[in-house]
DNA sequence: TAAAAGAGCAACAGAATGGTTGCGTATTCG
DNA sequence: CGAATACGCAACCATTCTGTTGCTCTTTTA
């Protein structure tokens, strides 16, 4: 039925691997990837950038599923959310075991 | 030393991610995985774009080492190279395993 | 209650992307 | 040889990305 996605957009693995595809945010999400969830300040402060540039990085991050956002009080933390990193990791799956099994038929074609 | 890149530029996984992070790319990518060599003519026929655009997504991946390029008579061929997926699969494996780890830790400070 | 801290929103500038067209060059084929 | 094929290079354009600054709003705290 259709449930309009709840907190995972379910986004394709093309959007996933450009949201992985840049320094910052790949070192956003180490930060967060020990389970912590923490405030953009508290993210900032790892960088050279300012807020707003972490902000942005951030929304990217959460377009893609990467991770979550939460309110508390007046500080926003953001979560790691695993999900999007098995989809990516399937994809590059798929596409290494194609290329196994093309390397496996070529031996057994050259061997015989 | 400093062989100054041979043919895969040791390229960081941002610059890996980045370069997966495009349907088009992506579809090029799978292709190619089947192990089979490519002109750029053949590799656009699957597409709706320019023999040209196509050329620039090669370029990318090329780049970032996923493939690489060799010149026979008037056509060149691309081929996957199987080394920067193996790059990629094993930073999202270090960033699900540090994911895992908190989860235990976490699991046993809860179950006491 | 007033100040400080944390964050959201909007506008803006510069750089990078993605795509096209046009043209020149090398290679193959009739 | 001449035509067709495959490609490279460069210019160009529109759009998106990345990052900044400035302002406002809410929440905490002294």
């Amino acid at each position: 039925m259709s449930s309009a996605r709840l907190h995972a957009p379910a986004t394709g693995p093309a959007e996933v691997f450009a949201a992985l595809g840049d320094p910052t945010r790949l070192s956003l999400l180490a930060n967060l990837s020990d389970g912590e969830a923490r405030s953009i300040t508290k993210l900032s402060a790892d960088t050279h950038l300012t807020r707003q540039a972490v902000t942005k990085h951030l929304h990217v991050l959460q377009q893609a599923g990467l991770v979550s956002r939460a309110r508390i009080g007046r500080e926003s933390r953001f979560a790691y959310e695993p999900a999007p990193v098995g989809t990516a990791k399937a994809y590059l799956d798929m596409v290494s075991a194609q290329w196994d099994d093309a390397l496996s038929r070529l031996r057994r074609h050259v061997e015989r």
